[in-house]
DNA sequence: ACGATTGCTGAGATCGATTGCAATCGAAGA
DNA sequence: TCTTCGATTGCAATCGATCTCAGCAATCGT
């Protein structure tokens, strides 16, 4: 019940602490009997090593933050997950931190990692602003990021391209038949959101289509505003793009409440891929972007870090989840 | 650049580490000249304190676990930024854990909280299984969990009236003409789940409605299993009550993909009243869980906890949140 | 004016582990 | 038989903080 110390374990076994830590850390160094017996006592003692003694001794620990803005958003929430399984399978702990888009709280958290003795730690940033203070602490501390930062090759990220996942969309609907072809943004700010609209432009351009862009009143429920947007373009678009399926959702749902349908009314595409999209009516056609590969990765370049190697700076490939929220144009 | 510590602010400032130490922790015990020299000389230097450290040393930090099975469910997600804010609030840093329903997992996670010094841990159990890892360690741990364990008047709780919460749906579907209610049970195994199945029938019975239960098979996606079989019911239900709002949304999604309306053809209600469920289309009917307040709650039942006070086990009061995947039975 | 109290600061042990260095021991080599 | 070497193990310093105890000054009571 109280707590065991590596002393007692030592005590107990007739070694002195230092062949019990031994016997733990560096199985090579003690002679196969002794650490087979001290493993023994020690099980039976009910010993486990105090990890923050050992980080504190050490100077490193296997502590990994993950810090995201915003675990609502289905998006991160399958980013965390797959991430924790990556850290788990390679012997890290993942420690999630949640910032709710605080700039400050993004700060505290690096700079708390580093105190942690932490390896390394993981970044999915949600506004640009935040960067600046993780600018501050990738210098000193290890960070990779999950998105990019700005201009600063130094630290390593991993992205999906956007571009390609918009010509993606654009392909795929207008194989559809689809001639005009609207862009719904979310979130504004990231580096990400940036690229999706500025994809979008360049697709359109290039397809000779005239970009629609349906904004909503930030901060409200994006639903209404890019819907009331839509139904005042003269020239109506007959399928959306929107920038992430969160977005997709809210305007398919809006749609719904004015009696309007999804893909029959209008084709809507999603960019994530979530899983939670083939839950939903109807089932969200959507830019898949690999999370699992995404969770992964961030892991190795974090590895790659502390080895010492060159940031490397990783763009994953998207791919296309058709279901059912596009259909063929009809006229 | 390099990690400053306290004795290196204590040198810089002339005096010794333990002031400085007091000047950070016990304001008071020092002088308020020598105190703010201190904190002058220490946010020179970029000092804060190491955690670990202090942890070591105090025996006790603010690290709160939240142990959840799964982040993919909104529920939890949403139950995660509550209770982080709850616990920022009081100074708490919650880390979330996640264990994807591994009952091992959960138990290295309630272990490892006792040698972070952890004030005490908040779980959130999706499976029975995993409480019986859990009560292992309460005794020597202080735990709160969210749901209840197995007759352990000894582990504070905070729970959901499920049973009143049923009762909300059936009034709700009552009033509205449908005589013909069924349940579809999602994931069971958690006291929560088997509530809410109990009541159903007690609620069935009450009305005099005969039960009809809505299976799927385990393991595989739930939406089609549950349809199959309300297409398989010879009177067939007017009405389906979900277990919670994740089943209900896969029980819409394939309705549509039937060609199946909702609420047309059927109404629909679900259990947590997500914010997610309001971009849902059509837009979720639910029981709304106050997760804002369980969060809360739960942080200050292990408030109590370490304060000595007895463990208390609280229910609390859902609502209903009429949305528009209900409407009025036409004949 | 003198012993007692109060307020503030310094010394040093301590939390639970790691690790470089020294000591020990048996066996191989000369 | 004596030296030397490698394999083990013990010793003690150390990581960065906290906390009890003691010392010392200024203040208080009478």
């Amino acid at each position: 019940m109280a707590e065991v110390s590596i002393d007692d374990v030592a005590k107990a076994a007739g070694v002195h602490r230092s062949t019990v830590s031994r016997a733990f850390s560096k199985p090579d160094a003690v002679r196969a009997a002794t650490r087979e017996h001290v493993l023994r006592v020690a099980a039976e003692l009910g010993y486990s090593m105090n990890p923050l003694a050992q980080a504190l001794r050490r100077g490193s620990s296997n502590l990994v933050p993950l810090i995201v803005p915003d675990m609502t958003n289905p998006f991160f929430a399958e980013l965390a997950r797959t991430t924790a399984a990556a850290a788990e399978a390679r012997g890290y702990q993942l420690m999630l931190c949640i910032t709710n888009g605080d700039t400050g709280q993004t700060a505290d958290y690096v700079s708390a990692m580093h105190s942690m003795y932490s390896p390394f730690g993981i970044v999915a940033p949600s506004t640009r602003v935040n960067l600046e203070a993780l600018r501050r602490y990738a210098f000193q501390n290890r960070v990779v990021v999950i998105d990019r930062v700005e201009d600063d090759p130094a630290v390593p990220t991993v992205t999906v391209d956007s571009a390609r996942g918009i010509d993606l969309a654009f392909d795929h609907l207008l194989g559809l038949g689809h001639a005009n072809i609207a862009y719904a943004p979310g979130i504004v700010g990231t580096y990400t959101a940036q690229d999706r609209w500025d994809a979008y432009h360049h697709a359109a351009e290039r397809h000779g289509i005239p970009p629609v862009v349906l904004e909503a009143a930030p901060g409200a429920d994006p639903g209404p505003g890019i819907v009331d947007h839509w139904m005042r373009e003269p020239n109506r678009p007959t399928a959306v793009i929107a920038s992430n399926d969160l977005i997709a959702f809210a305007v398919i749902s809006e749609l719904g409440a004015r009696g309007l349908t999804v893909p029959a009314d209008l084709s809507v595409i999603g960019f994530d891929g979530l899983d939670l999209g083939a839950q939903f009516s109807p089932r969200l056609t959507s830019v898949r972007q690999p999370i699992t590969d995404l969770g992964r990765i961030a892991i190795e370049l974090g590895e790659a870090l502390i080895a010492g190697g060159p940031p490397d700076h990783l763009v994953l490939e998207p791919s296309l989840l058709i279901r059912s929220s596009t259909q063929e144009l009809r006229p």
